[in-house]
DNA sequence: ATTTATTTTTAGGATTGCCTAATATATTTT
DNA sequence: AAAATATATTAGGCAATCCTAAAAATAAAT
């Protein structure tokens, strides 16, 4: 069955909402993401429910269906694909990539991405550290690392923390340590275990090592 | 002003059928080219020549205008960049690479074809051998040889013939050297300047230098 | 529990791009 | 030049995808 763009467009956006550890999606919220009107989205969820990729009883929810999940995260392999692509071969900024490679995730071509997968040397990580799915849709997630494990140097994105107290969060909050910030190892000082990274290529920060073991890291 | 995927294409078949050689560009001929119905490219002309793109008298003709013809030449551009990509970067074979790259040409983003372009090392030629437009439309075709003039090894597209008597052109046809074809020169007897050339990768044909030096190849 | 507010869906409309069938124009034949 | 043929255009319809406004369902508040 071949989804058409906005369809594309659509279930990329639902898987996103639902990985993204909410219970359930909301109309308005997939209307918020696609920049449409909920009016939109409800005409959409009907057709993407008669097409079987997503189970949708109207007013009361929806579930991404396996074959759902199958056709989004082919869709996500390729715009990774396509972001390392011009990263790496076109020498576009990791910022740059994203318009582009929008478009580009939606030509139809599984030769092509077989052998741009080949061509970039079967990479498992975007530009933005975000895992690329295989070709059956399997996503190995990079081993997340606690912060005061890295070393001098070696870069990695905030994907979560092990203390949750409201505390540690105001602190992290504070110094601008967030959920998804990009990071930089700039110095770790050997005797008390204490770092100093840059975050998000702009904003140094100093860290104990107390704090540094409560936050963890996907490295890229 | 942006184009639609479906105005692109329109604008580069008329464009391709006004290069044809052929005086004047039917509704029928384009309707032929795009695979739909004259009805349809009646209603499509209305549009272009809103958009100044073509100059339309219905029931009269067309002419592409200046306009046009960059949208045209920016649209070509880009599928035989992407072409050479294909074949140079991807290993697709020259006759894989069309209908990717119909879909590739539509992209839009400027820098994308600006740094592909660069990272091909600011090629000339497709793999068919057809001029790649630079970003200001220019087409600066390749000087057409003799066959008789090549080396062995080399490769190019048979573009035309500098005898055109019916008896000539007789004797091509049957040895299935045709406008178009693409040749590589096998071997070349020193002795009387006679060459052995593959045609289309298939066939082998053997021609003596009078019969050789009446036959253009663009090489490529 | 009834009212109020929020969320979601339906109804109806616009645009794009295609179609078929009918009509209009141009060309060719006699 | 009139009739026959070929070509081109319009009229009206259909599907996709968006929209606004109105209606329906659910959730929240008193």
């Amino acid at each position: 069955m071949e989804l058409t763009v906005s369809e594309e467009n659509y279930l990329k956006a639902i898987y996103h909402l639902s990985e993204g550890g909410k219970k359930s999606v909301s109309t308005n919220d997939i209307a918020a993401e696609m920049k449409n009107k909920p009016a939109s989205v409800s005409d959409m969820l009907r057709k993407l429910g008669e097409k079987e990729v997503i189970e949708y009883r109207k007013y009361y929810g929806l579930q991404i269906t396996e074959t759902g999940k199958r056709y989004a995260l082919q869709t996500i392999r390729k715009h990774r694909l396509w972001e390392v692509f011009l990263v790496e071969k076109l020498n576009f900024a990791w910022d740059e990539v994203h318009e582009v490679a929008e478009q580009l995730e939606h030509i139809h071509s599984p030769l092509l991405i077989q052998r741009l997968d080949a061509y970039l040397n079967y990479p498992k990580f975007d530009p933005h550290g975000d895992p690329i799915p295989d070709e059956f849709g399997d996503v190995r997630s990079r081993p997340r690392v606690q912060l005061n494990e890295m070393e001098v140097n070696q870069t990695g994105q905030i994907v979560a923390v092990e203390d949750s107290t409201p505390a540690f969060l105001r602190y992290l909050d504070k110094v601008g340590a967030y959920i998804g910030a990009r990071i930089k190892i700039l110095d770790k000082v050997e005797f008390d275990g204490s770092v100093e990274i840059l975050v998000d290529q702009k904003k140094t920060i100093f860290m104990s090592k107390d704090v540094a073991c409560n936050i963890l890291v996907i490295q890229s």
